[in-house]
DNA sequence: GGCCGTATGTTGACGCTGTCAACATTAGCG
DNA sequence: CGCTAATGTTGACAGCGTCAACATACGGCC
């Protein structure tokens, strides 16, 4: 119970997580300040300390928190045995713009060079996974019969770019200037289908 | 002459501009600080704030530049007697991902969220002229004859969708990892060339 | 050529930040 | 029950952005 004199918090760990990517995705990376979010937890300045070594270590966790749960989505769909493998690389690219609309803090935070920078050899070699895994399956969807004809390094920049892209399109607000307002689901779906249908 | 008692610095408006287009350049935004910038010009930790309100005034001031040099660029193809709807298009989407590369720090300020929160309207004006460029050429080259099956909306998602990404591809160092270091100049172009000779 | 207003630069202060060290409290295990 | 480690607090420090008060020098005007 946390009704004792609360001088612990109970879980504050998770807490921490929590606060900080509500703050990044309402306001960005820059608005995260330990000090206030341990005043928002009721807690002392320094208390953060004892969690998380420093604010880019906290920032940190969260993303691989994130490239954690964007591998994994990954892996099952690879896993499928229904699926063709043109049709995992399309699950994976739906994978991914789906997964940086829903989890707008982790992506942006992928996207920060100051946390990436930091990163440790563990993320960057998951990252490393996810990379592998998308060409070895344009490699096998080209090897099934699908755009035989264009190189598998250009189909695979294609894909990158337009994921990137994409992801960008319902995380970021600058492109609500030139789409005029946030982009819906079936426009996202049209333009990925529209990719893997050729 | 700078030589009497160097008590201006002569053009510190330009410099500060200067080097915090270095310092994005190499470590991100938040590498910029007002009072290092100001050691590194060798002048006092305030005098910046007699050139620019706030730091973020000053990011705004190079952000707004390099808006200009996009729009610029973009109305300088948009005005060529020569080329196509189509080759006016295709000559956009080349400048944006070519502007992103040449100014990193640019492109990047653009996409940061504390930035572009206090932009001016005037520069997001700016923006909005660049984007409705881009969708009145691509609804005359759907005109004449490019594409007239698929909707100006979808293609227009296509063409954002592929220029953000490749401007994060050679501007962004998170995607050395997948693609296995920076993408050639010309394996952009492939790009580019293969979405629109279709 | 000298004078003066203003643009530019300096100094010192404020409250904010992240991080550390020293100390306080409590949880949980033997 | 008592001890140790985990967790939280307090106070300090330097760096940051910004402001106000003061200093200097540039450039137009007589």
């Amino acid at each position: 119970m946390t009704r004792s004199a609360d001088y612990h918090h109970g879980n504050l760990h998770q807490a921490l997580i929590a606060r900080a990517i509500e703050l990044i995705s309402e306001g960005g990376v820059e608005s995260v300040s330990l000090r206030s979010i341990a005043r928002d937890l009721g807690v002392s300045h320094a208390a953060p300390t004892r969690h998380f070594r420093s604010k880019g270590d906290l920032l940190l966790a969260i993303a691989a928190e994130g490239v954690d749960a964007l591998l994994q989505a990954a892996l099952s769909h690879a896993g499928s045995t229904e699926l063709s493998a043109l049709g995992k690389l399309k699950a994976l690219a739906q994978g991914y713009v789906g997964w940086a609309k829903a989890n707008p803090a982790h992506h942006l935070l992928l996207r920060n060079r100051d946390v990436m920078r930091h990163a440790n050899e563990q993320l960057k070699e998951k990252l490393k996974d996810y990379a592998q895994l998308q060409q070895a399956l344009v490699a096998k969807a080209r090897a099934e019969g699908w755009r035989s004809d264009t190189s598998e390094r250009l189909i695979l920049m294609q894909i990158i770019a337009m994921t990137a892209g994409l992801a960008f399109m319902v995380a970021d607000p600058l492109y609500e200037v030139p789409l005029g307002g946030k982009p819906e689901e079936d426009e996202i779906q049209e333009v990925i289908n529209d990719f893997f249908s050729k």
